[in-house]
DNA sequence: CACCAGGCAAGTA
DNA sequence: TACTTGCATGGT
């Protein structure tokens, strides 16, 4: 199953080129972009975050501090805005509480704790919880989204009823742990997904993955 | 017009 | 436990 893997990531990797995700310059904006594209596309988050910025609201005190309703109102574009206002304060705040800044948050903690907590806010998912640790923190953990699932069921290396752990965890168990690995290979199984396994497009015709 | 997009939590039986 | 529903904008 290693080589397999490892097979998949070359075969994507000589396709593609490294991506280097995650867009966003920092690692608030990192954070404000994982909550905003729950189940929206990215052009939608992007219009959001734009809002913000022009706004002057990018940093961690002006978010936690602004009225929520304020915050839904500038982050609408990236739609269920009122539910993502309320995610990324809950989010937040739990930042500023626990730590002075973003990157302060992931210093010198072990990263299953780190999830652990992030797993405990009301509306930080599996998926969230992995991106922010992954690309904000530089922890190596991986991501799992509805393309891993896709495109792994469709090679036929995973059930269709498989859960976020068990996709998970074929990574992490048969990979060693490394940031770079595993920013790029989500990367770009998200990048391979949009172009040629879109749910629109089943056939995969001029699939990198076509074969394996 | 219908369907889709880098989820998650709450409700129902 | 196993399913269903609400959340909502913008692109194809």
């Amino acid at each position: 199953m290693r080589q397999r893997l490892l097979d998949i990531y070359q075969a994507l990797f000589d396709c593609f080129g490294p991506q280097h995700w995650w867009p966003g310059e920092t690692p608030l904006e990192i954070l404000v972009g994982a909550v905003l594209t729950q189940n929206t596309n990215w052009s939608n988050v992007s219009r959001a975050i734009d809002n913000l910025r022009r706004a002057g609201l990018l940093s961690l005190d002006a978010l936690v501090h602004l009225p929520t309703p304020l915050l839904a109102e500038q982050i609408r574009p990236s739609g269920y805005y009122n539910l993502k206002a309320v995610r990324l304060q809950n989010l937040l705040h739990h930042i500023a509480a626990s730590a002075g800044s973003v990157e302060g948050y992931f210093d010198r903690r072990p990263t299953a704790s780190l999830r652990e907590e992030l797993l405990a806010i009301k509306g930080i998912g599996p998926e969230t919880a992995d991106s922010i640790l992954l690309y904000a923190g530089n922890k190596p953990t991986f991501v799992v989204d509805a393309y891993t699932h896709r495109i792994l069921n469709r090679h036929g290396l995973v059930a269709d009823e498989s859960d976020y752990h068990e996709l998970q965890a074929l990574f992490l168990d048969h990979l060693e742990p490394d940031v770079t690995l595993f920013n790029e290979y989500h990367a770009l199984i998200v990048r391979t997904a949009k172009e040629f396994c879109r749910k629109s497009n089943p056939a995969c015709d001029a699939c990198p993955l076509k074969g394996f």
